[in-house]
DNA sequence: GGAACAAAGTTGAGTGCTCAACTGTTCCCT
DNA sequence: AGGGAACAGTTGAGCACTCAACTTTGTTCC
């Protein structure tokens, strides 16, 4: 392994408070939409791709990509949201290993009745905190982080 | 309720970069770290806090606080890393209901050797991938976000 | 056409987290 | 001093996620 490369002062304190803003922003919309919709944040987003998808349908490899999910991860999801009745699989007649996943009108329901509460949340505890100009900086930020890691892995 | 606060079209690109950096970003240090070190992130920041703290030791609250998780999520941890050996708690003397965990010569040695690696992540995948000023911008905004959501919950 | 390889998706074991309930101790207040 | 509230920490059940292994189907290439 070559020399470490450490972080400086500015960087260290900016990934701390980067760290620290992540976890009580993300821990918070998670209790809140645990608690509103009982549903966890990932099922969430799972049941928001699935809402924008023509005819509410994803093939579960779509799904997993727009959700940033494992394969895995949305699988068993997708059981449990089954299972709530919120979503449903399809059997794919082009390609008989894949499957659709449908979201249903018990789960469009469940959504709409979910959303205005967490984008509240997201508004109250991200947005009512940043000027518009830390708004187009965050989007900048993470746009660069998305753009380096999206394509590998 | 009250009407519905939504987010407008710069807020809402704002917010899904965002949400698909901290995913992609902490997934990946998450995963290089159990594949490095054996350890997920919450258990390396244990480990880092006593570290840093006198005589490797902090009552169990404390760690809790600084690591930004609940008691029962440091008290789970803590089981493990003891097991590990990483980890050792021993009993308050000035307050019987106390306990404090103890960072051993194992878990310091494992925390030396996880660190670099880790480091290297965060560079690789975060700052390289900023300038200077975003870098500043990032911390600004997250202390923000901190300040709010710190002191209440 | 057939063999090797890749892709889609599922499954099960193991692990870490949350939430609520619990024990034991200390603080506070009159 | 004594009773009640608050605090420190642990525990167990339930759930979501990861990783690796697996089945089934499609693709490629000779």
């Amino acid at each position: 392994m070559t020399e470490p490369r450490w972080l400086d002062e500015d960087e260290q304190r900016a990934w701390r408070a980067f760290l620290a803003a992540s976890r009580l922003l993300f821990d918070r919309l998670e209790r809140e939409l645990q608690h509103d919709a009982g549903m966890p944040h990932a099922y969430y987003e799972i049941l928001v791709r699935l809402s924008e998808a023509p005819d509410r349908r994803l093939r579960m490899s779509e799904l997993a990509d727009k959700s940033l999910s494992s394969r895995s991860r949305v699988s068993h999801a997708a059981r449990r949201l089954e299972e709530a009745g919120w979503l449903r699989r399809e059997e794919c007649e082009t390609d008989r290993r894949g499957a659709w996943a449908v979201l249903t009108d018990a789960g469009y329901a469940v959504l709409q009745a979910a959303a205005p509460g967490h984008v509240e949340g997201v508004r109250t505890h991200l947005f009512d905190q940043l000027s518009a100009e830390q708004v187009a900086q965050l989007r900048q930020i993470s746009e660069a982080v998305v753009a380096h890691l999206e394509p590998l892995d």
